[in-house]
DNA sequence: GATGTAATTCTTGTATACAAAAAGGTTGAC
DNA sequence: GTCAACCTTTTTGTATACAAGAATTACATC
């Protein structure tokens, strides 16, 4: 799909940044990045550039491309966008979603049942993932979806360690049988609801993601 | 603040874009464009892809960048999203909002009042512009604030185009009467509701958006 | 005349070279 | 010892050079 060597750079800065390789704060030497990918400075720059667009690095003119780690209250903020996104999902989903859809969200949430009584946490969150992405398709808004999308990205990080906490994925998994019934019944509003309150759950729970996120960025 | 002549080319390339110097599907020639501005290529290429994720060009690998004006369905995707966002300003601003802001929102409706009473569409666009960007700040949400403001930028020239219509100022007026009341009454569902609706018009006036477009993308 | 293929030209993507600004270090005055 | 001015080094931002893929044209074949 994309051959573009800057494309595919854009990609491993992002997993650095996200593994913690590179730490908040750290500036992006660009010529260390070139040498380490065995490239030229050009598209590490165009990577970074990327980035920046996508606000995981800061840049200052003529200073350089710092990490850019998002602090307690950006990350608040963001999980309170990203519940709203989906509320609107779940809103337009109701009127819209199709009945191969419903069936294919019931079988995702088998699958999330099945991992969750295997206690398989990684495998909980892919089959959640999908869950939610099949929402967001069922908006039927590609705009709204690719935005979704977007954000549900960029919190991946910080949403993974949330499932980890006790009892959160037997409460998740309640929360999807009632999304889906609201959906069944096309009620618009508390599909709504419960899809907001389920993604903000994630924020408010925001002491123990701090405590879990403290050695990492802030 | 920003120096680099890369974002000067990017702001000067949207512009084009937008008097529709540059047309849709068009191909933006690096060595064209670097010559018209009398810089190199590379400030050229790194202003083409920032536009290129502001989503105003497509870029195809090995072939260049293109000129992408949302067609008919794109564009109504986004305005149903706008609609959905400042219905999420609305929903928010109603529980968070100020009194000095409710001061202030009350001054640029007034304001507002005061160009269509002397029909000026302009200034009135500029008013409402105003009118809707504090309730966007008053949501409390920065990044929420970010993304309404770079949606709001990117529809603003088929907003415009709107306000022209026949009866649309006065009546776009009597919402923002509605919106302020409901904010000031701490309504959220009504205040998210208005709000959705004053924007979610302009997306079912369609049939008119598309005539006044249609020579200009599409 | 139409179609498929090879050579040529153009354009993108990457590497390197250069200019200017910022960071860092050194020397000197107090 | 501290601070400041000056010089050196480093690093960003831009220009140019080069390599490789895409588009185009010319040509041969049917």
């Amino acid at each position: 799909m994309n051959i573009r060597t800057a494309d595919k750079i854009s990609k491993e800065l992002e997993r650095l940044v996200f593994t913690g390789e590179l730490q908040n704060g750290e500036r992006l030497d660009e010529i260390k990045l070139a040498t380490l990918f065995g490239v030229s400075r050009t598209p590490v720059r165009e990577a970074i550039q990327k980035l920046a667009t996508s606000g995981l690095v800061r840049q200052e003119p003529r200073r350089g491309a710092f990490v850019h780690q998002p602090g307690p209250v950006e990350l608040i903020e963001m999980f309170e966008f990203m519940a709203e996104i989906e509320a609107t999902c779940g809103r337009l989903a109701a009127k819209r979603i199709s009945e191969d859809a419903l069936a294919e969200l019931d079988l995702a949430n088998e699958k999330c049942q099945l991992s969750l009584d295997q206690g398989d946490a990684d495998q909980y969150y892919l089959e959640n993932e999908h869950f939610h992405h099949l929402i967001y398709k069922s908006a039927g808004n590609e705009f709204l979806e690719h935005e979704a999308l977007k954000l549900h990205r960029r919190l991946k990080p910080f949403r993974r360690i949330q499932l980890h906490l006790r009892g959160r994925m037997k409460q998740s998994m309640d929360e999807h049988r009632e999304i889906v019934k609201a959906l069944i019944e096309a009620d618009s509003t508390r599909a709504a609801d419960t899809l907001r309150d389920h993604v903000a759950i994630q924020g408010e729970k925001f002491n123990h993601l701090m405590t879990s996120l403290k050695d990492k960025s802030i």
